[in-house]
Order: C-alpha cells, then structure tokens, then sequence
DNA sequence: ACCCACGACGTTATAACATATCAAGCGAAA
DNA sequence: TTTCGCTTGATATGTTATAACGTCGTGGGT
C-alpha cells in the first residue's frame, strides 16, 4: 500500500482499516477518540482527497454533529497533531493519512486541475536543507514538501 | 550570497542590488516594472522577512498607492510568476526571493516564533518524490519546500 | 460521596486571506 | 486616430481561520 493515489483500490476495506487503526492508536495512547473526531476522519477516508474545512463541516452539520468552524478545525488540529491527518498547505486543505502507522515526513503530489492529492515519503533532513539549517543553527521541527503538476488523468485528458 | 538569512549584511546595498537587478530583467523581458510592483518588491525587501498581503497593502494605502486587495495581490501575483518573490505557502504570507538571478527551487526555514525566513535551494526532483511521480504518471511543475522550527535568535531566548 | 480540574464541545463574533467583476486610464501598434 | 492590450481603480463578496467565553461530563484526589 505504499505510494497509494491515482489507483483503484477496495475502499471500504482501506475505509475500515484506518479507522480501526486509529481507534487503537488513541486506546493506547489514552487519547479521546470522539464522535467528531471519529466522524472527520471517515469523511476524509471516505472522499480520499483533500477537502477544506468548511466543506467537511458542511457533511457535519448536515449531520447535526456541530455547525460552526471551531468545531471542524479542533478536530482537524486533532487529527493532524496525532499524525491521521496532513494539512496541504498548497490548498489550505486537509486530507487522510496514507501510513498512519509509522511516523515520516509525508510528500504530496497535487494535481492543479482536479485537486487530487497522492502522498508518498521523502527522505530529505540530510541534502542541502539540512545543511543550510545545520550551518544557520535553525532547528527543524517540521518540513512540508509539496509537489504540484497534472495528475495521469488530468493530463490525459489534455495532453 | 548563498543562503542568505539570519545574518548580518548590508541592507542598503542589498536592496539596492536586487531592485536593480529586477529592473534589468523587466527591461530585458519586456515586462512593466510599474510603480506598485516597484514599491511592493521594494517593501518586501526591505524588511527582509515573510509579510502577509494585507500587512503590505497597509503601507502602500499609507503611500497613496491604491488600497484595496486587489491591488497588491495583482502585483504579488506579478511578482511571484516572475521570480521576484516567493509565497510561503505555511504563513500565507510572502518574501522577496533571495537569488532571484538564476532559477531554482526554493526552500525556506521559516521560525514559528518570529517568522523570520531564510531562503536556501534544494536539489529534489530526484529521490523519492521523483520516482514516486515516474510511478504514477504524475508530471511535476512545480515543488513547495518548507522547514518550520526555531531560528537561533528564537532557540537562544528560550532553550 | 463530593468537588474540582481538565478536556471537549457549543456558540457568537470577527480576523485574515483572496478573488470576481466591471469600469477607466494610458501607451504602443496598426 | 483608432484600436488593442495591459494596468489600475473600485465595489463587493467569497473563503479560511481564530478569539473568547460559557457549559458539560469524566475521572482523580480527598
């Protein structure tokens, strides 16, 4: 399941793992994993790209699960703090982790057509960040890399 | 002039230069280098840091020179496709590229206390994310590299 | 059993960032 | 001189995000 986007794959089994896997993750770390919570993170899995908060919270308050932006954005700092969920910075968006079950620096692929994001890994810290960082005394904490181009579909249909 | 910031340097001369040098590129391309796009890249080097849009339309509005976003978001947008300025995608927020003579993929440090900014290059395209985008038939036009963490200023007022 | 500290959630309001649209000015090309 | 293209002016609106404050429920210490 590495380098998953841009394929078919069995969605509701994919659907059911990560759930599951975060429901474990929170037993264990003593983390509340709440209906909210919960609920995000399905309408991520389920529409598998990158949504904006305000379009989830719009599933949401269909719902009755909340209808105002604080509620959304807690649970998305939630997610996103406990490594569920990346933020596409490139689309003020947000979108479920591939690899939820070991820490990386996640790299993304954005399609500026249709917005569909793939995610796979990079190595980076070492090369010329690095370096720079090492030489100005900069600590990195976080490091966002994401690449933005036409995805297969996209730039099949106008090539 | 490699990976310029968090260090001393003559300011005066630097703005100097990179105005200048902006000027011949316009002439050479040209491009209109008007008085907003002047006085915006000008702004932005000045103060030497990532600066949100509105901040900049408050000092052009205090100069009489047009107040309404529009106005500096069309010259930002100019700036930025012509290689003046960059966009940090993490802040929303925009600095004045640091070697805007050659053409590159920035890579940016930026301070989550102070929002300082230091502008380095990264080689990229290759490594993982490379092959990951040969894999999938993603065609890449374009990479966004961002660290976060602590400037040495920051880091030394706190450890 | 009590209470109280803490974390999550509800709600209002507003801040911050960005764009659509249409009209007007102005210089260069035809 | 007319026309074209690009820049700017101006109004309105859309989109993303957070501040601030109150309430509620749970779980630990007494």
């Amino acid at each position: 399941m590495a380098t998953i986007g841009f394929r078919q794959h069995d969605h509701g089994q994919c659907i059911a793992t990560a759930l599951s896997q975060a429901e474990a993750k929170c037993a264990e770390q003593k983390l509340q994993f709440t209906p909210v919570r919960r609920r995000v993170l399905e309408i991520l899995l389920d529409k598998h790209r990158a949504m904006g908060a305000y379009d989830i919270l719009d599933i949401l308050s269909a719902e009755g699960m909340g209808s105002q932006p604080p509620v959304v954005y807690r649970a998305l700092d939630f997610l996103v703090q406990h490594g569920f969920v990346h933020r596409i910075e490139r689309l003020n968006a947000y979108t479920a982790c591939a690899h939820p079950t070991h820490d990386h620096v996640p790299a993304f692929l954005v399609c500026r057509e249709c917005k569909a994001v793939a995610e796979t890994e990079t190595e980076l810290t070492q090369g010329r960040l690095g370096s720079a960082a090492d030489k100005t005394g900069f600590r990195i904490e976080k490091i966002v890399v994401e690449a933005e181009g036409l995805c297969p579909a996209c730039a099949g249909a106008r090539p």
